[in-house]
This record gives C-alpha cells, sequence and structure tokens, in this order.
RNA sequence: GCGCCCGUAGCUCAGUUGGAUAGAGCAGCGGACUUCUAAUCCGCAGGCCGCAGGUUCGAAUCCUGCCGGGCGCGCCA
C-alpha cells in the first residue's frame, strides 16, 4: 500500500532542492482542502518559502510545480491556486485503491496498528461508591470508552479501569445514613448524620432491607462472584441483628451493605450503556496489601516528605505546586492523596507503559501535586496523562439542576438512558470536543426527533443495507466490490462519499493521537449526511444498467462497512432496519 | 487575588492543530414523496468569530491586555 503523502513529500523535496532547500530547513505539510474544487490534497510550501527567497509565493509554486516528478497513475493533476498553494488531484483508480484497502485485513486499518501492543491504562469515571451514577459520569463514560477503542484500533492495548474509593470517611458517612434511615423506620428517635446521604435511594434501600433476612443478602453479595468485585464482603447476619451492635460496628455492618449494593447498581448502569471495564480497583486493597505505608516510605527516601503540626507533609512546592500538601493527617489517617498515589505508583508497577486519566474539571487543582508525587517516586514524566473532561449542565423545564449526591437532587445515568436511549446520549455527549462545557438540555433530548443526529446516522446505515437486501430480493449478484467494479463509478454525489469514506484511518489515528474521540461522531455525521445526499441525487439506484448499478451498490457496501466501523468504536449500535415513522 | 477552561448565526455546537468564500443541526421561510425507508434531500434568510493591540505571505485558531461566564484554590474526596 503506498502513501500518497510520502510520494508528494519526496516529490517536493526534490523539486525545492534546487532553490537551495533541503529537507532539515522545512517541514512539508499536505491537507485536504476544505473546498473539494481545490483538489484531494494541497501544499503550501511556496506560501512558506516565499518570504525567505524572496520571492512571489504564486510565482515560486509554478516552478515548484513543473519540476515536480509523479507517477501520473497516482497523481492525475496539479494545479496553482490561490496565493500559491499547489493542488494535487488523486487519480480515480487510486481513490479506488484507498477505498477498498479499507476492508483488507493487511491494508489502511492494518497500516495505522503503529502501537506495537504497548499496554496503556485508561482510567475514567471512578465515582464515589456512594450513590447511583450520576448523569455527569455519562460523559466521562463514552469518551474514556471511546478512546480505549480508539487506542486499540491503532494497535495499543488499552485497559479501561475505575478506581473505587471503598475505605474513607465517605463510606463511613454513607453506613451512618443508611443506618439512620434504617433506624428512622423502626419509629426510632435518631439524629441524621451531619452531611449525610439523603438521596430517596437511600430511603428505598433501607425499606428493601427491613424486608431482608441473612439469607436474602447473602444471595445478593453472590451476584459478585466474579473477578473484578472479589473484594466485596457482607457483614453476617442482617439488619436487625446489625442494628444492636456497638455504634462503630453497626455502621460498618449497613456500610458494607450499602457499598455492595450500590457498586451493583453501578456495575449494571456502565454495562447497560456499553461500558467494559476491565478492572474494577478497590482501594482498601491498598490499604490491606500495605501500599499506602509504602508509598509514603518511598517518598520519604527520596526526602520528599517532612513532619509539621503533627501531620506528614509532601514538599509538592518542589513540583511546582502552589503549597505542600498533608499525606498523613494528625489524627494518623493517611489523605485521599496518599492512597491516590500509591494507588498510581501501584498501576506504574502494574507494567503499564502508559497511563490516561480522565478528571472532571473540579480536580484541576489537583495535577501539579499528582504529577510532583510521581515525578518524587521516579515515574518517567509524562508516563500519567490527565484529560480534564469539562462539566456538564444539565437543563429542564429552563432550569440548571443541581447535582449534588448529598441533597440528592441528581439525574442518573439509568433515568437519561431511560429517557433518551443509550446510544442518543452517547452520541449527544461524543459531538463536543472534550473541554467545552457542555449544556444539556433533557427537554430536547427527549424528543425522538430531529434534534437526534445520532437517528441520522443509523438510520443511513438502515438504508445502506435495505437498499443492498433489496438487490438481493431482486436476484441482483453484488458480491464484494473489485476495482473493475469501481470503475465505473460516475456519479458527483458518489465520489464525494468516496473521498469522505477513505479518511477513516486518517481520523482514527487524529482522534486518538488527540484524545479528542469527538471527531468520529461528526466523521460518521458526515458521511451519513453525503450519502444521503448521494441517494437522492441518484435516485433509483437498483434501475440504473447494470454497471453503474453494480457500482453504486458497491459504494454502499464501503459505506455500510465504515458506518458500522465508526458505530463499533463510538459503541453505537448500527441497525438493518429503523422503524418507519408515520 | 492566583490558576485552569470557555466566549463562533436567535438556540445547541463544529471548524481537519495557522490556509483559500467561517460550517452543521434546531428554530424561521420556500420547495421535492404513484418510487429501493421523507427520521431524507434542495433552496432562502441569518456573522465586527466577546473587545483592542501584536506576531506573518495569511489569524476564529498563536502571543499580550481588557470584558464576560464556569470551575478550582481544605489535615474533604
Amino acid at each position: 500500500m503506498v502513501i500518497i503523502e510520502d510520494i508528494l513529500r519526496r516529490a517536493l523535496l526534490a523539486a525545492v532542492e534546487r532553490f537551495g532547500v533541503f529537507e532539515e530547513d522545512v517541514e512539508i505539510e499536505l491537507e485536504k482542502p476544505r473546498e473539494a474544487g481545490h483538489g484531494d490534497l494541497s501544499s503550501n510550501l511556496a506560501l512558506m518559502l516565499g518570504g525567505r527567497l524572496k520571492r512571489k509565493p504564486r510565482e515560486l509554486a509554478g516552478e515548484i510545480a513543473a519540476a515536480l516528478e509523479l507517477p501520473r497513475d497516482i497523481i492525475e493533476s496539479v494545479e496553482i491556486a490561490g496565493p500559491g498553494f499547489i493542488n494535487f488531484r488523486i487519480s480515480r483508480s487510486h481513490q479506488i485503491e484507498r477505498l477498498l484497502s479499507l476492508a483488507d485485513p493487511h491494508g489502511a486499518l492494518e497500516a495505522i496498528r503503529t502501537g506495537g501492543g504497548k499496554r496503556i491504562n485508561v482510567e475514567f469515571i471512578s465515582a464515589n461508591p456512594t450513590g447511583p451514577l450520576n448523569v455527569v459520569s455519562a460523559r466521562a463514560g463514552a469518551f474514556g470508552m471511546t478512546l480505549t477503542r480508539l487506542l486499540d484500533a491503532i494497535g495499543f492495548d488499552a485497559h479501561a479501569e475505575y478506581y473505587v474509593n471503598d475505605a474513607g470517611r465517605q463510606i463511613k458517612l454513607l453506613g451512618r445514613s443508611l443506618r439512620a434511615h434504617y433506624l428512622q423506620l423502626l419509629g426510632e428517635k435518631v439524629e441524621f448524620p451531619e452531611n449525610g446521604y439523603k438521596g430517596r435511594y437511600l430511603e428505598i434501600m433501607a425499606a428493601e432491607l427491613l424486608a431482608q433476612d441473612s439469607k436474602a443478602i447473602r444471595d445478593a453479595g453472590a451476584a459478585f462472584d466474579d473477578e473484578s468485585f472479589q473484594r466485596i464482603e457482607l457483614p453476617c447476619g442482617d439488619a436487625k441483628d446489625w442494628k444492636d451492635l456497638p455504634e462503630e460496628e453497626s455502621v460498618g455492618c449497613f456500610a458494607k451493605y450499602a457499598l455492595m449494593k450500590i457498586l451493583g447498581w453501578q456495575r449494571e448502569t456502565c454495562r447497560r450503556f456499553g461500558l467494559r471495564f476491565e478492572t474494577w480497583y478497590f482501594e482498601s486493597e491498598l490499604h490491606e496489601t500495605r501500599r499506602i505505608e509504602r508509598a509514603l516510605e518511598k517518598l520519604r527516601k527520596q526526602g520528599a516528605v517532612y513532619e509539621a503540626e503533627d501531620a506528614v507533609w509532601f514538599r509538592s512546592t518542589d513540583f511546582g505546586d502552589e503549597k505542600d500538601r498533608v499525606l498523613v493527617r494528625a489524627d494518623g489517617m493517611p489523605t485521599y492523596f496518599l492512597a491516590d498515589i500509591a494507588y498510581h505508583y501501584h498501576k506504574f508497577q502494574r507494567g503499564f507503559e502508559h497511563a490516561i486519566d480522565f478528571w472532571g474539571p473540579d480536580h484541576h487543582g489537583y495535577i501539579p501535586r499528582m504529577q510532583g508525587a510521581m515525578q518524587a517516586l521516579g515515574v518517567p514524566e509524562g508516563w500519567l496523562e490527565i484529560q480534564i473532561l469539562q462539566q456538564v449542565t444539565f437543563i429542564e423545564d429552563g432550569r440548571v439542576l443541581d447535582m449534588s449526591k448529598r441533597k440528592g437532587q441528581f439525574v442518573t445515568m439509568d433515568a437519561l438512558m431511560d429517557e433518551v436511549g443509550a446510544d442518543v446520549a452517547k452520541f449527544l455527549f461524543l459531538m463536543r470536543k472534550p473541554n467545552s462545557h457542555l449544556d444539556f438540555d433533557l427537554d430536547l433530548a427527549r424528543q425522538q426527533s430531529d434534534v437526534n443526529p445520532v437517528l441520522k446516522v443509523k438510520y443511513a446505515h438502515a438504508r445502506a443495507c435495505s437498499l443492498l437486501r433489496i438487490a438481493a430480493e431482486r436476484g441482483i449478484e453484488v458480491g464484494d466490490p473489485t476495482p473493475g467494479s469501481l470503475a465505473h463509478l460516475e456519479d458527483e454525489s458518489a465520489w464525494a462519499v468516496v473521498r469522505e469514506l477513505v479518511r477513516l484511518p486518517q481520523v482514527i489515528v487524529s482522534a486518538a493521537a488527540s484524545r479528542e474521540p469527538h471527531r468520529l461522531a461528526g466523521y460518521a455525521l458526515e458521511i451519513a449526511t453525503l450519502f444521503n445526499q448521494f441517494y437522492n441525487q441518484v435516485k433509483r439506484i437498483l434501475d440504473q444498467e447494470p454497471e453503474r448499478r453494480l457500482a453504486l451498490l458497491h459504494l454502499t457496501v464501503m459505506t455500510r462497512f465504515v458506518l458500522r466501523k465508526v458505530g463499533e468504536l463510538i459503541g453505537v449500535d448500527m441497525p438493518e432496519a429503523m422503524e418507519k415513522r408515520d
């Protein structure tokens, strides 16, 4: 498979040598012009050299173009345009070759697998297990999962991971909150814990607990007997036994139960949203394996730690942070920060060559101290990459929804999926670039109508399927596309589809490299639009004379192929048929 | 006050990493279904790309300063 950009780059370099310009002097850029009339690829070389050589760019472009030696079977034409662009048009036969290469197991999609199987850890969502997954996590889920698949597509071995904060204060608070709800149901006078979790889900959980005996609880826990959830453990007996234990112990029992239930919800929600985590990493494991102490010890050995005011501090100012940070509180408890250091260090020790974390915008101030800790531990610079996903604001009835879990007023991911469906939600999140704030209007998303662009993509795929199905019903032999069959492709609208389809490998590479999975959503929409335009323009494809018809059907086969590929990457189902809307 | 992100059509957002005449969907107006799925397509209208400077052949994109919005600045997680 020849890479056309390489051919052009070499030819351009050879052509400018006569002006005393060599490889090390200039970077040759080739890009696809916005306007189809400007050709398939464009170089701004003459514009860049014009000033340096004190020449008029347009004249220079002409001289460069005249000196180019290019294979005519691949490059059909070279034109000078505008202020001095050199535009290249790729021959149809080569475009067809590029198109067919997409479906070839050794073709263009194989050529981009340059990652060499390097293991990359991608961590996202990692919500506290104190309530159902908030809809804010849906954006992280859509992005993280798509990036994981993109990295696999370019030859890495990407590994999706979820960190479970099942230790520490908030779990105790969760236990206390559930216990309070439970005792209230029994008519006992109890004070609800300050800052406790007030969501209705805990009231419901308490009511459920009232009816559950120890066997039912054990059975519920048995659902977690798979690899990633070995750490779920349940208290003995049932709630009637727990409530009379000494308070500390009692709270622990309720906490364990709540944790089991909530992780069950979260796991189910993720599954429903199409998220597959290879690892659910439990914070409690860090405590048990003494990794937290060991990390602290290692930091101490590096001289990055000191004691003051009864607490243990990390010298994060040495690493560019604005102040030093506490690792162990005056009461002897490790901070969340220290646990997080131990967690990431263990991630490094587990053999990942690179790690990507998706964090919310409220954690951005946390980056310098985390990177500082990694540096102090001797982790190579750049090993940990932190991507900030900007905030989502949900709007309902024109009002902004407060998503605080403590107050219990939030929209769950499940509610979102109930109302708009997982695919619609995923696509809407994936359409936006990661570092822009996003207003999500629930009322708009609910309308199963034209505001849902994902339907347009699905519809285009279903249309392609339907066309091929009817062709088969009429006994038209379609088979696999070949250079010979596609050589009869004449319609301009069909070629517009081809030019977009062949971009697939490049779109995958750039989306993965820039960590901007949203480009895939835009690409899918572009293909759907072009395919629909083509479909409307050609009309009655099956009634065309056989050679033209076969070419059009083979283009349809390739369109279906690309839409499916993109659908797999963004986790959106591409249906064979859509229900007719009246 | 300091740090990060954002400011593009009435609304929600793209803009291929500095390119040629700034795009799409929705909303508005006008067209196209005896036809392989009209959840589609075609056309019209809509813009000081927050403002002001700078960098250069060339800026929505990079730099500086303002203005406006969001988030963060705990021995919380």
